[in-house]
DNA sequence: CTGAAAGCGCTTACAG
DNA sequence: CTGAAAGCGCTTACAG
């Protein structure tokens, strides 16, 4: 409960002075080693800590982000963890404090938005699902002297700064590394649009069947979904020797499936999913799987963030960070 | 950027006024119903945002709660995410922000801590891992008027409130679950000592082998761990009709090495893990597992957190959450 | 009952 | 160069 005030009287120096040393913002003042050494010390000694209202009320810097978690991630898959971790740790690293809040509906988005402004924070990162519905009031926020990133895979407004993972582009990986691997037939179980429109072009690129119908049109990321697929192809008669799921949950329910109808992974079908969760070690077959690189999304949010907060009439270009390969056996080409 | 001030000049009422009725604190003041309006009104008006920091200064409430976060849960857990998910919800009913921060070694953790105070959180909790090295920086902290909770399975200090779920009950829920179901000789794979403790006075009450040589003491939760167990029982020869591993991913991993060496789950060894991580669904067997219910400690512990920094003379005593049994395929009975 | 005024603890432009 | 003083925007005890 020491407060600057305490400090100079003891020392018998002004406020002032005491304010700047402590603060590291000297400006033009300049004070002897010796002094600062007993401000510095007086201030230990006393358990000073500074009363981060107080200054932010002075400076308008609260030295705080807030990040807007939007239902991330299937379960399981720990992205939103690692996403959480990688701007946790950078924004630390900026002497920044992280306020959290997940929301499940664009309601409360909405109204914790619309509380916000430059006081009570000094930008706003925006991680999980992509909401058209939400950028009016992004845009709304920016107004108010508030800027904003979005960790989204594509970019919502040429104001808005954006760090993503390209999924047209994890879509060619997936598909590229099949075909590396001996797949001919590769079919998709399609949850996301331009992650199979990606595995499309490079299996037409590479000659192989690309029509419609290899693409089991799924809606969502779990298991079920993976089940599905393979019922479906089955169904349809499809023929396949590689799957490309847009999950890993997905991949181990389509593995599943398969074994259970007597085919064997990799050899009759080789399968690759997307999150390279922890599950793709100790699935039956383990699983091959493509990494969106999370934690690395994190923390380039929270710099192009910070960036922003020092200088905000910029308007930085989006980052898009490389998608990573995992192989494991379930992808793998016989010895 | 609209101030108390401005709405009082513009409607010609005292800035005090205005203050009472936005913060609906009106002590007691009276005011009529149509002036209440009209300043209601106008402050929408003039997109009027309360500056937290000014507000922080003057009531010292800074509506704001710090989440320490120590590594918790074994990865694809989603133990710290639900956790998360709890406290992040019942703090926005308490209109408090949270504060979030990461931790991998106890000296970040302590300097945080060092450096916080009653001008910056109403309140700490603290999850993940128990570290007795930090209790004295808890008690600092408490000096320091800042509560704290911790999220642990074990009361630190008399004065630290707790929420947790017993871990000896857990074994114990383990255990009952598995002789339920018809296992005479279970062995244990033992990561966490309380855990196993409960399950073997399971064992010993049913007059069931429970001697040390039934337990595999293994350092750590990851799915390696769950293969090293079976491939060690093997070696002693133990037999066993059960396996009650301490996390999912250790079930999930002994699973994988039985199959391979060619045992059936459940018809040969059945199997339950902790965490009812999603995987247990899509896993190849799915897998009993227990929940510590970690949503319901975050809330819970928001809950005391809030109730002690309402009243911060109180001692409240730990709340316990019962565990949850979650069966499936792995430990199913013969039909 | 009402509102002027002091105060929360810091920062910094600027008078001396 | 230095430090007294004003100011950040809110809250609330208390004088009238």
């Amino acid at each position: 409960m020491a407060r600057i005030e305490d400090i100079a009287r003891e020392l018998n120096v002004s406020v002032s002075l005491v304010s700047k040393v402590l603060s590291g913002r000297m400006g033009s003042t300049r004070v002897s080693p010796r002094v600062a050494e007993a401000i510095r010390g007086r201030a230990d000694a006393l358990g000073y800590r500074k009363n981060v209202s107080a200054a932010g009320l002075a400076t308008g810097r609260q030295h705080t982000i807030g990040v807007l978690m939007h239902a991330l991630g299937v379960p399981g898959s720990g992205i939103a963890e690692a996403m959480l971790h990688g701007i946790s740790r950078e924004a630390a690293a900026h002497n920044q404090r992280v306020i959290l809040q997940f929301f499940h509906e664009d309601n409360q988005m909405r109204s914790w938005i619309d509380e916000v402004d430059h006081t009570s924070v000094d930008g706003v990162m925006v991680c999980g699902g992509m909401h058209w519905d939400l950028l009016a009031d992004y845009l709304a926020l920016q107004q108010r002297r508030v800027p904003i990133v979005t960790l989204h895979d594509r970019q919502m407004h040429p104001s808005i700064g954006t760090v993503g993972c390209l999924q047209a582009g994890v879509g060619r990986m997936a598909a590229e590394h099949l075909i590396r691997c001996g797949c001919r037939r590769p079919a998709i179980i399609g949850s996301n649009y331009s992650q199979a429109r990606g595995s499309l072009e490079v299996l037409r690129e590479a000659d192989l069947p690309c029509d419609p119908s290899r693409v089991f049109v799924a809606r969502g990321y779990l298991w079920t979904t993976g089940e599905e697929a393979v019922a479906h192809f089955a169904s349809e008669g499809v023929q396949y020797d590689g799957l490309i799921a847009h999950s890993d949950q997905q991949a181990a329910g389509a593995i599943n499936a398969l074994i259970r109808s007597g085919r064997r992974v990799p050899e009759d079908v080789k399968i690759i999913g997307v999150d390279n969760s922890a599950a793709c070690d100790f699935a039956v077959v383990p699983l091959s799987s493509i990494s969106q690189q999370e934690r690395t999304q994190g923390l380039l949010g929270v710099r192009m963030l910070m960036s922003l907060i020092e200088n905000p009439q910029q308007r930085p270009d989006p980052v898009w960070v490389e998608p990573v390969l995992h192989a494991r056996r379930s992808s793998a080409a016989p010895a």
